[in-house]
DNA sequence: CTGAAAGCGCTTACAG
DNA sequence: CTGAAAGCGCTTACAG
């Protein structure tokens, strides 16, 4: 038999489409017990599964998000995509999962798509340049969240951001009270403001402590092929250097390995610091010390915050942010 | 404004909405070329961006695909995750992913919400014990897609797989080949078929090299925690080992953090061996030696075998077997 | 306590 | 070459 709907039940039970869909969405209480449950166990019987595109379709809501970001195999983007995929299930929300890889063409792509499809919402992890694609969601009134990574924009959005200037100071004075006065800055690709932003906190703090050297700053994507590049370039300067400062754990990974087969010992000759607190970074040899954000917890607040925004709990405009933390572990000393 | 609609595009052009769904869709060749660049250019007017769950409540089609895996924060489906994203945007698919976390329970609910998303297939990483759940999907008429982990059913089903009893032969024959002899194996937890399948190729290999012992046989769950947990107990029983054979690489991971921690130096005091190549593998101190599984290769297999389906392509249950193939690099020697 | 009817925004035979 | 109309399966004022 083809599958149940609405009309279906009501023909057996004999009564109107309209109280099936009343009972069945627990709408109004005024349904006689005897009603009630004739439907209900029809349904049962039935295997009933509502067709909710057809709901949609009446509502305007689809009760599915959309989540577009750089690259889920990245371990800062699974993890986090975990913690949003919790949340979201939890709110009874499904998640379609987008892989932009910092093109904003294919972001530009994603954001029609998932409007179309009529998404409730969507958490937005920019690859760089993005202003454009916030305003087709802003022009289609679809709300959104940014997470992680601002995007330069005119417009206010709602966002969750873990400092980056406390988290930039953290390490850089945890290196220098460790008497590291050579360090190497790996910046992220110019086209994210995060990396921008990272790269002013660490000018500004070693200048204040009498550490500044442009020399030392070194830029590439986060990866890890980004990290064994940086490093490669790193090396090649010469320059004596204490310690190598990443702006991701990713690109420490392949920092490490690049120093290690290097014949470099780790922190014997060298010093490593990342920035994340990935889940595996404690996992590598040795363990990373590194600057901690809050993946889950900014996963899952941007998910809470999209759904209080999509549901008119939060009116304005609302940022968020959240402190670095500073883990100490086995590639500093 | 409110979004443009059809009917808004067909009253500016003067025709009607079917002429213009006609054009929009590229479905006719017989439209006067004027009216034709008309619609177009009115459509781009008003940034027309069809809604397609009206569209698919017609069509009973959504290029959307469900997504079922027990954690994405597992690289092991995270790289999976990618290879099938990649593989559906090309094809014109939207993904929705869904994290098990091994439950049924969870699988249910899950399968039971994208049918009700009239999602047009679903690729299906089991976590166990989901037979009844195939049948849900069988009695929807969804077609479904099983992925690396077989299940146990009545049932016949299509999937792409990796030869576990190829793949476990493989590693086992490469340490024997070593000089090993006291060869642990960590089994992955009993309620996955694979976990049974590749236990039963290890005890045919080691039987037939003579070197089987049931003492080495050890189980845990596909985890970092579960290989250090296990890993505990194969150094607890005091019985000489020369080397660990994990089946999964997030075991291994786990394993050799334990062993390392422990004072064993690897491969000198104890080789180690992974299953499934995942990326990371590389990048470990020492780097891991393991019997590769083709990650992304099933992962676009999956989604393309998926999608032939859908589209009536392939009418009866289709498998494909993938071969592993042993990765040599330091944890063994 | 219950139902008839309109509407959500598309697609698609069918007719002319 | 173009359009009127029915239909997809729900929800939701509104009426009784």
């Amino acid at each position: 038999m083809a599958k149940a709907t609405l009309t279906d039940i009501a023909k057996r039970a004999n009564v109107s489409k309209t109280t099936v869909s009343m009972v069945l969405n627990n709408k109004e209480i005024n349904v006689s017990e005897a009603t009630r449950e004739k439907i209900l166990q029809i349904s049962n019987e039935l295997n009933y599964i509502p067709n909710t595109v057809a709901r949609s379709l009446s509502t305007k809501k689809t009760e599915t998000l959309g989540v577009i970001l750089p690259d889920i195999e990245n371990p800062f983007f699974s993890e986090m995509v975990k913690a949003i995929e919790d949340t979201a299930e939890k709110l009874n929300y499904n998640v379609i999962l987008c892989n932009s890889y910092n093109s904003t063409k294919k972001e530009e792509k994603y954001i029609k798509l998932l409007i179309s499809k009529l998404v409730d919402g969507v958490i937005f992890i920019s690859g760089g340049n993005s202003e454009k694609n916030l305003n087709i969601l802003d022009d289609n009134k679809i709300p959104f969240v940014i997470v992680d990574r601002y995007i330069e924009s005119s417009k206010k959005y709602s966002g969750i951001f873990c400092s980056n200037k406390e988290g930039i100071e953290i390490g850089i004075k945890y290196l220098y009270d460790k008497g590291k006065r050579n360090i190497a800055f790996v910046k992220g690709p110019s086209r994210l403001k995060i990396s921008e932003l990272r790269l002013k906190a660490y000018e500004n703090i070693t200048k204040k402590l009498g550490i500044y050297n442009e020399a030392l700053i070194f830029e590439d994507e986060f990866t890890i092929d980004g990290g064994i590049m940086s490093t490669e370039k790193i090396l090649d300067t010469g320059i004596k250097i204490d310690a190598i400062f990443y702006s991701s754990d990713v690109m420490a990974l392949g920092g490490m390995k690049f120093l290690l087969r290097n014949g470099y010992k780790i922190p014997r000759d060298i010093s490593v610091l990342g920035y994340d607190n990935i889940n595996i970074s404690m996992f590598l040899e040795p363990e990373l010390s590194t600057v901690a954000q809050p993946i889950y917890t900014m996963g899952q607040e941007a998910c809470k915050l999209l759904v209080d925004i999509i549901n008119g709990k939060v009116k304005e405009h609302k940022v968020i942010f959240l402190k670095p933390e500073l883990i100490e572990r086995d590639t500093v000393r």
